[in-house]
DNA sequence: AAACAGCTCAACCGCATGAGA
DNA sequence: GTCTCATGCGGTTGAGCTGTT
């Protein structure tokens, strides 16, 4: 005894949309919102089932997605987010605003894994190819999760929140990371050179380590009011899918998540989250 | 111009998960 | 506890496009 079709597939069109079907969609997901995907197709009259409605306006209608090639920046992006969290799509996708989980799936397959072959580095792995896997057990030049303190139980923290983070989760990683590609004009790979290199690419007081730090919870003044804090573009509820916006899951109030992935140096304790404003000794 | 190969990406499929009855 | 429903996710497919011979 199965689960019944989520659609009377023998009445549904399927394959590419028509610039019909597309209009229908929008014209009906602007007057009633996101949601309800199984009744959508009837309601707004079209022969699809709603698994395929929801896809066709999350990964080609929704208005807010972005168009055109991905930039050297995404590209980066994506592949450290990679390797943090592997084929994690919707998550990666979270960290670029316009971009779908699928576009970027899609992307992967087709050029960056392409990209890192070329660099010689394993797609799958992140590390060089041909490369036997050294676990060293003092030095992490890895994701080291030994030393990642608990996953504290919402039950019992101090606001109704997840709090689920990865906590002073550095990753120490060589300056030839920074480096484009594997040149290197005097062939020396010193720890000097690649400081001095590190300094003139970063010409702050930065240092060598980079923070990747991942934090997933819902801030806490999400839960108070989401229209007066300064809630950076990525998590703004403008931003949002008018279903997360609405949903019912949450009360109206607490619809600010934070899903902070801090790719880039390790910031200061006094500085905030730019991603959702807040200060907690470098931790939002 | 035609045939073929390779590539891209929209769409599909099956499964997992959470909520509610 | 079990079942169904609704939704979301990741892997896969295949039509259409582009480049090459």
């Amino acid at each position: 005894m199965g689960r019944s079709p989520c659609c009377e597939k023998a009445h549904t069109n399927k394959g590419a949309w028509t610039k019909e079907e597309d209009h229908r969609l929008i014209h009906y997901i602007r007057i009633h919102g996101e949601g309800c995907w199984r009744s959508l197709p009837k309601a707004a009259g079209l022969l699809r089932c709603g698994k395929s409605c929801r896809l066709r306006w999350i990964n080609y209608l929704r208005p807010d997605l972005k168009r055109g090639n991905f930039t050297e920046e995404e590209d980066e992006l994506i592949i450290k987010l990679h390797s943090l969290l592997g084929n994690k799509w919707s998550l990666i996708a979270a960290r670029l605003p316009g971009r779908t989980d699928n576009e970027i799936k899609n992307y992967w397959n087709t050029h960056i894994k392409r990209k890192l072959l070329s660099r010689g580095i394993d797609p799958q792995t992140h590390r060089p190819l041909n490369q036997p896997i050294v676990t060293d057990t003092n030095t992490p030049t890895e994701l080291d999760f030994r030393n990642v303190p608990r996953v504290s139980n919402p039950k019992f923290t101090a606001n109704p929140s997840l709090d689920f983070r990865f906590n002073e989760f550095q990753v120490k990683i060589k300056t030839e990371s920074f480096e484009e590609g594997n040149s290197s004009s005097s062939g020396m790979t010193t720890d000097e050179e690649q400081q001095q290199q590190c300094k003139d690419k970063f010409p702050s007081n930065i240092g060598q380590e980079l923070n990747l730090e991942l934090s997933i919870g819902i801030s806490s003044f999400g839960w108070k009011n989401n229209s007066t804090t300064g809630v950076s573009t990525a998590n703004s509820a403008e931003s949002k899918p008018e279903s997360d916006r609405r949903n019912p899951q949450f009360p109206e109030q607490a619809t600010s998540i934070c899903l902070c992935v801090q790719l880039g140096f390790h910031f200061q304790a006094s500085e905030i989250c730019s991603n959702c404003q807040n200060s907690n000794n470098g931790f939002c």
